[in-house]
RNA sequence: GCGCCCGUAGCUCAACUGGAUAGAGCAACUGCCUUCUAAGCAGUAGGUUCCAGGUUCGAGUCCUGGCGGGCGUACCA
């Protein structure tokens, strides 16, 4: 990235800063943005505004003094221009669009790859679900952003593996069992309730219709629940990696809360609190003085019950992770962790760890919205969306897709009925239709001799060519910001960007030409665009189909 | 009560972290298929960016105070 077009002209611009004599401590950030209006240029810096103040000097004149002093490349940037209150604008050179463009069509299916993560080994844990129950609706968007997420980081260069932190202990779990083998009990026939506040969901009575079906009810005694806990945590992770497999999520591990009680990790934990004073007993409890950490009250690690509360393995969790040598972990967590996250911090400063390497992406709730009204969804009673459901209605494009389109910080709303519509309604098959239509171009290209080798991209001189080839050069900049953001749906705005360049191109420039050299010069740009389409619908793990 | 998030077109949401005339998609209206995929394109209409102050060359974006909604505020996860 250090031989970009915008590296050299933030260097040029902070060079002729010197030159004109501002002193260096009020150089600003030099930044430079792509403007709205293309009739501003291609590259537009306010420096000279920002320097007014510190100058004393009318914006405009020091703008003209900055370009007076201003030392650009002429083969890259054809004109320099001051305009509004004080902004200079770069225009770009055709010659420097088609050499770009020509490396698009060299790098295809790298094109937008970045090194700026390089050498970086980051741990995104997301899901995270316990086996209770099938993934449903409201894991989807915690499922999908993290594992986008980690296709963003794998594209700016870093070395990412996905885990899922889950626990198999506790009531939770204790009620499954016992839920299991109520339902294991009515099948052979018996009369027996559902324990109170047990899981009413009709994959409990599956799970025990099919174990029967295998052991022919030898388990009708059995004294202990633990049989029952384990089938169903066998049966229902099963489940719940057989959807994300069908959502293309694949976990590099699984990390089982317990192992952390019996590795001693949750014990030293609480001894290093006690050594430093921030830990104490009270009402039979350990308490974490979390009021040292600007909270209003101490929390509670360790139960009188002698049963640690969930926040006591979250900060021994995070300490292993950081231990296993990761530069940088991130965790995905819905609206609703919002307050545990603040402990986990204080409590790794307290171990010594540098709470920076530490990232905490923090996603509004998810309202399904069935027949025009909200759905209101909850695990244990039996009224929820399974992601497998949602998928087969709507498809599992759809559903990425769905789940990716709005900032993580606003609340989204999943219209099934909207989703459904595999029309003009669904922004999803825009992408793939401009991608579809592209090829089906290509291979009329095909038929007329090919591409070739070595296109003429000077001849593309339309309006709708030119904008197109400054949108696709935008790509690498777009996952960028999407991915230091870990704002999925900033790529999903660029890549419409794009496909919409491209039908206007479409549509104002015909291929299919006699004129040979042209149609290889627009067909070389279809095909760059093509290349970016599919490079961004894969970061987002949505199929490019070649025909629609 | 306190903490975090949100409030932008009729609806669902963007807006490159302070930039130039606030943009898309649905919905509405008007055009465009003997020519490469009409799942498309071009156009019209739609706004006091919740309200009131403040900061500055410049605010949807930052600060203060309200109003409205979501989530949390457990010896539940």
């Amino acid at each position: 990235m250090e031989n970009t077009i915008e590296s050299a002209l933030k260097q040029a611009i902070q060079n002729a800063l010197t030159v004109i004599g501002v002193p260096e401590e009020s150089i600003p950030d030099i930044h430079l943005e792509t403007p709205r209006d293309p009739s501003h240029g291609d590259a537009s810096t306010s420096v000279a505004m920002q320097l007014a103040r510190v100058l004393k000097k009318n914006p405009r004149a020091i703008a003209q003094e900055i370009v007076d002093s201003l030392e650009t490349d002429p083969a890259r940037v054809d004109a320099v221009e001051i305009a509004g209150p004080g902004f200079i604008n770069f225009r770009y050179s055709n010659r420097y669009l088609f050499d770009e463009l020509q490396s698009i069509l060299q790098d295809k299916t790298t094109y937008g790859r970045t090194h700026s993560r390089k050498g970086q080994r980051i741990l995104i844990e997301f899901v995270s679900a316990n086996p209770t129950g099938p993934l449903t609706v409201g894991h989807g968007r915690n499922a999908v952003l993290g594992d986008t997420i980690a296709r963003l980081l794998e594209w700016t260069g870093a070395n990412v593996d996905r885990e899922y932190y889950f626990n198999n202990a506790g009531r939770q779990m204790r009620l499954l069992g016992e839920s299991l083998r109520a339902r294991y009990l009515q099948e052979l026939g018996e009369t027996v309730d559902l324990p109170d506040d047990g899981y009413e969901g009709a994959y409990i009575t599956d799970i025990a219709k099919n174990w029967l079906t295998e052991d022919g009810g030898q388990h009708r005694d059995a004294n202990s629940i633990t049989p029952f806990k384990e089938r169903a945590e066998t049966a229902i992770f099963e489940e719940i990696r057989a959807t994300l497999r069908r959502m293309k999520i694949e976990m590099d591990s699984f990390f089982n809360e317990h192992t952390l009680y019996e590795s001693g990790a949750i014990d030293r934990v609480v001894e290093t609190f006690r050594k430093k004073g921030l830990a104490y007993d009270h009402d039979g409890a350990v308490w974490f003085k979390t009021t040292e950490f600007g909270k209003e009250k101490d929390t509670v690690l360790i139960k009188s019950s002698g049963e640690p509360t969930y926040r006591l393995p979250d900060i021994a969790y995070h300490a292993d992770k950081l231990d296993r040598g990761y530069d940088l972990c991130i965790d995905i967590f819905g609206a609703d962790h919002i307050d545990t996250y603040p402990d986990v911090l204080s409590g790794l400063k307290v171990l010594g760890y540098d709470p920076e390497r530490v990232d905490v992406l923090v996603y509004q709730f998810v309202t399904l919205v069935k027949d025009g009204k909200p759905y209101k969804m909850s695990t244990r009673k039996a009224n929820f969306v399974t992601l497998d459901e949602l998928m087969d209605e709507v498809g599992e494009d759809v559903t990425r897709f769905f789940f990716l389109m709005r900032s993580p910080n606003t609340h989204l709303e999943f219209d099934v009925a909207k989703a459904k519509e595999a029309g003009d309604k669904n922004p999803v098959f825009y992408l793939q239709y401009a991608h579809a239509r592209i090829h089906s171009i290509l291979r009329k290209v095909e038929e007329l001799g090919g591409l070739s080798g070595k296109p003429a991209l000077e001849r593309l001189t339309h309006p709708s060519e030119i904008a197109l080839i400054k949108t696709l050069l935008a790509f690498p900049g777009a996952v960028e910001l999407a991915a230091a953001h870990q704002e999925p749906h900033r790529l999903i705005n660029y890549l419409n960007e794009c496909a919409s360049g491209f039908t206007s191109f479409y549509h104002d420039c015909r291929i299919l030409l006699e004129d040979v050299e042209l149609m290889q010069a627009r067909g070389n740009l279809a095909a760059a665009c093509a290349a970016v389409l599919a490079n961004g619908l894969g970061i987002l793990g949505i199929s490019a189909p070649e025909r629609m």
